[in-house]
RNA sequence: GAGACUGUAGCUCAGUUGGUUUAGAGCAUUACCUUGACAGGGUAGGGGUCGGGGGUUCGAAUCCCUCCAGUCUCACCA
């Protein structure tokens, strides 16, 4: 009774029947109980976006982790969920109104929210749908989302928590504004790169000195109208005898003062700088020491206000234009130079930051992070890899206040309210107008009277509770205490301060503990340019078109096969063209185990109780490997091994080995050794190829096998060293057969003679029950012959210290094989000469420990024995 | 400007406290063979002054110094 197989692995069908049955059978639940826990928090992508190859890369190596774990027995928990990402969404629901002719600004706050979850409602959570394609054993019962109520309620405490212990506040700063979002941003947000730009040395004309001027330098021009003095350095010799002086700035014809600071650089452009308090962070300083006026000449959007007196309401790129425009003709520009520069832009947007003085929220992060930068330093939290550790302990030191307020509508809402100068942070209004009516000793106020904050918080604000809120820690102390702290994070580096410090900080401040073990951080995927893959630059493959294309567990060996933990991915399809190849492989190994016919009445040869004995002693080894390479993240060098294991031990080696001759029966138990064998096989490789292993394993179940997700890993065998070595020489035999014949134009599959030479090894080798078995099989040999030193003829070659002789009729080339020998001896004499170097080195043998002294003797004997035996052949073959 | 990391075969990378056959794997490539499980399979081969130089050591891809190249992070002077 033979099942019938296709001819292909057909991955799509085969995919879509196991995902539904395993969320049917509830396998991807978990409810605390009496086990270990393994918890994983999946890293929340954007509600509104699509799966890219970054989440494939780290999705696929959470679910090799969670089924790993589900096959230890632990009680393997995912939590999957979605991030509101205030300005991507925001920005995106803006444009979708933008589209169909409605302005944000005409609708009201409640309007734009009733819009913004409308386009929640239609397009979040597709993500969550993409990964269950990727095989992602997420339990989905579970599914948070960062503005959920669970999940807000926590926000909001958090907030309030901080304010009352001090570490959150309100306050006057410079900041990073978005004019195309409309929003500050935290300095994490803001992208500083090299740019192209250009120096404009500008004549600020001297008050009371006709023709007289300093030359200015500067990179923004239209700031100009925001200047409200020059500055220079005390001691530049060049400005000595402006004390006292005023200029007069451009176009604007303000006169202004100029001051002496140390701040300015000699050296630097002209040494005269002009200050411009509102715009720049360091003339903001400069304006403050030196009393001097702000004038904010630009509106929210970037375009200049009433306050700039010219221009007003052009954008801020077009005045630049215009402005230099117009200073050439005053005959007020001395040079324009070319100029590289940083210029820092939104992470979200790509708009040009603009400096902003303003009133902002901020946590207080110098009071929290000190028992999160020693969590790192300790290894409490690991890093893989290591040196991102580094990375983490120098933002740490120098971290600074966070600013978690955005003047957004899509986000939590700030609970803090106002009245007057009166401020009170509370979880509700209810409670904030009392703490008012407190603080103003006014019972009379009422609750249409005080404002709540029109602003709402960071996204990442909700973000670093993940690990809290998700199990609604705050509210339900249970499922914290059983999953917290979860096991490990897998991220990848680029959010490591947006995120990942971030949570260990929360995680200090509320939890007293880590909020995971381990952090993993993936490598970036890049195209096999180096280029980072984007949307934009249209060279990211479509991730769900290559699950079609390869298969799922293609796509996931490709992704697995090449990414050390940290270094960037270099992705190229033909590694998901391995994969596939790779299931296919699999797919035929179990076709040809189910082509079999059984003969019950056969017993077993020899030769197949030995190879079964070793695949399953090989497998034991494998298995031991891998652990050890999953235990230590390095999930591609794990998988390597398997693939090597499958493909070569296995398929190469194992089922030719027991193989039937064609159309002839073979012995069952044979059949169910290379099924049980097969089975193994899918244990071990179901995390990274979950869909295949599951298949095959499906038509090898026994009625008392479980599924193949939620088996126990088979129990580990102490591997015979001595069976293994003997096969390797084994294997070596065959080999050197296989190339005889072929260097001898000699068909594979014609049965020649084999002579042994007797000596301790090739005996022992011998003595094995089923090896000469195996070696006239595979070997395709007519006989094995054990003879004396000296009897041999025909082809020879020598493994280990053994000579054989393969037996033929056929003429011998003997200028081709003397060449050969003649090979080997070079090699082999080049080898002695090294090791004798070293052991006639006295300092060596005096300093060397004895163990690697004695390696190098040996190497050196069996070396001089090689040579013997290459010395004798060529003699031999001289003669005839 | 400060710091971190990387540089090993055509490509991507291993190489775990300096010593296990004069440096390994996968992919790619070449030749031959095979094609009755396999979108293939088998066998063999080519290809590397371990970025350059110097040092420590009996011994260095591995440790130290220096130079070169690249990547990244942080901070930024108009």
């Amino acid at each position: 009774m033979s099942i019938q197989l296709s001819k292909h692995f057909e991955s799509a069908a085969v995919e879509q029947k196991w995902y539904a049955y395993w969320e049917s059978k509830g396998y991807f639940a978990s409810t605390p109980d009496e086990r270990d826990p393994y918890t994983i928090l999946i890293p929340p992508p954007n509600v509104t976006g699509v799966l890219h190859m970054g989440h494939m890369l780290n999705n696929t190596i959470q679910d090799v982790l969670i089924r790993r774990a589900r096959l230890n027995g632990l009680n393997a928990c995912w939590v999957p969920g979605t991030d509101h990402a205030s300005i991507a969404t925001e920005a995106k629901v803006v444009k979708m109104l933008r589209e169909k002719g409605i302005k944000k600004s005409d609708l009201t706050r409640d309007e734009f929210l009733e819009h913004a979850w409308g386009w929640k409602e239609e397009y979040g959570g597709k993500i969550l749908k993409q990964l269950r394609k990727l095989g992602a054993s997420c339990d989905w019962d579970r599914t948070a989302f960062t503005m959920d109520e669970v999940r807000s309620e926590h926000v909001y405490k958090a907030f309030v928590d901080l304010y009352e212990k001090g570490k959150l506040y309100r306050g006057l700063r410079m900041v990073n504004w978005d004019p195309e979002a409309q929003t500050v941003l935290s300095n994490e947000e803001v992208i500083h790169n090299e740019e192209n730009g250009k120096l404009y040395h500008m004549k600020y004309m001297i008050v009371g000195e006709v023709g007289k001027y300093v030359t200015i330098a500067t990179t923004r021009p239209e700031t100009l109208l925001g200047d409200t003095a020059i500055a220079v350095h005390p001691d530049d010799p060049r400005y000595t005898d402006l004390k006292g002086k005023s200029v007069t700035v451009p176009l604007i014809n303000r006169d202004v003062k100029i001051i002496f600071d140390d701040y300015v650089d000699i050296e630097f452009g002209t040494g005269a700088l002009k200050v411009t308090p509102a715009h720049d962070v360091n003339d903001y300083e400069l304006g403050k020491k030196h009393n001097l006026g702000v004038v904010d000449i630009f509106e929210d959007n970037g375009s200049i206000s009433e306050a700039g007196l010219l221009y007003i309401g052009m954008d801020r790129f077009d005045v630049r234009k215009q402005i230099v425009k117009d200073l050439k003709n005053a005959d007020l520009i001395v040079e324009i130079e070319d100029y590289r520069h940083s210029v820092g832009r939104s992470e979200r947007t790509n708009a040009v930051v603009e400096p902003k003085l303003s009133l902002q929220w901020y946590v207080d992060m110098p009071a929290i992070a000190k028992p999160a930068l020693e969590a790192v330093e300790s290894d409490e939290v690991e890093f893989f890899p290591k040196n991102m550790k580094n990375t983490y302990r120098h933002w740490m030191s120098n971290i600074k206040d966070w600013c978690i307020s955005r003047q957004l509508w899509w986000g939590h809402r700030i609970p803090a309210y106002y009245y007057g100068d009166y401020v009170a942070v509370a979880l509700d209004a209810e409670t904030a107008l009392k703490s008012i009516q407190e603080q103003a000793k006014d019972p009379s106020i009422t609750m249409s009277e005080i404002k709540q904050d029109e602003d709402v918080l960071d996204t990442w604000f909700s973000s670093w509770l993940w690990p809290m809120s998700t199990f609604n820690g705050w509210f339900d102390q249970k499922e914290l205490d059983y999953y917290y702290p979860t096991s490990v994070l897998v991220t990848g580096w680029d959010i490591i301060f947006l995120w990942v410090a971030r949570m260990v900080m929360a995680g200090y401040e509320w939890q007293g503990t880590f909020p995971f073990k381990d952090v993993y951080f993936t490598g970036m995927v890049r195209d096999k340019k180096r280029r980072k893959m984007s949307k934009s630059l249209g060279n990211s493959p479509d991730a769900l078109k290559l699950i079609e294309e390869f298969g799922a567990d293609g796509v996931r060996f490709g992704m697995l096969s090449c990414s050390p933990a940290g270094g960037d991915l270099l992705f190229d399809d033909k590694l998901c063209l391995q994969g596939r190849n790779f299931s296919n492989k699999i797919w035929n190994a179990l076709k040809l185990i189910h082509s079999w016919d059984i003969d019950e009445s056969l017993s077993q040869p020899t030769e197949n109780t030995l190879a079964s004995e070793w695949i399953n002693h090989k497998f034991n080894e494998v298995s031991k490997l891998t652990e050890q390479s999953i235990a230590d993240y390095r999930l591609s060098e794990a998988l390597i091994k398997l693939y090597s294991y499958i493909w070569d031990d296995y398929c190469s080696w194992y089922l030719e080995m027991i193989k039937p001759a064609y159309q002839s029966p073979i012995d069952s138990a044979s059949v169910n050794q290379a099924k049980a064998a097969l089975k193994n096989i899918c244990i071990l490789l179901h995390p990274f190829m979950p869909f295949i292993t599951e298949e095959v394993w499906s038509t090898l179940k026994t009625d008392d096998d479980s599924d193949c997700i939620v088996t126990r890993y088979p129990e580990y065998i102490e591997v015979d060293e001595s069976l293994v070595s003997d096969f390797e020489r084994l294997k070596e035999v065959v080999s050197s057969i296989r190339d005889t014949k072929n260097q001898n134009q000699i068909n594979l599959k014609e049965l020649l003679p084999l002579s042994v030479v007797q000596d301790d090894e090739s005996t022992q080798l011998l003595s094995r029950a089923g090896i000469k078995e195996t070696m006239l099989k595979i070997g395709y040999l007519e006989s094995i012959n054990v003879i004396a030193d000296g009897e041999g003829s025909g082809y020879g070659f020598i493994v280990g210290k053994s000579k054989y002789y393969l037996e033929s009729n056929q003429e011998i080339d003997a200028e081709a094989e003397l060449q050969k020998l003649l090979e080997e001896l070079k090699y082999q004499e080049g080898f002695l000469i090294s090791v004798t170097k070293k052991l006639d080195n006295k300092g060596f043998v005096a300093n060397a420990p004895a163990k690697v002294v004695e390696m190098e003797q040996k190497k050196k004997d069996d070396s001089i024995a090689r040579i013997a035996l290459i010395k004798e052949a060529i003699d031999r073959l001289k003669k005839s």
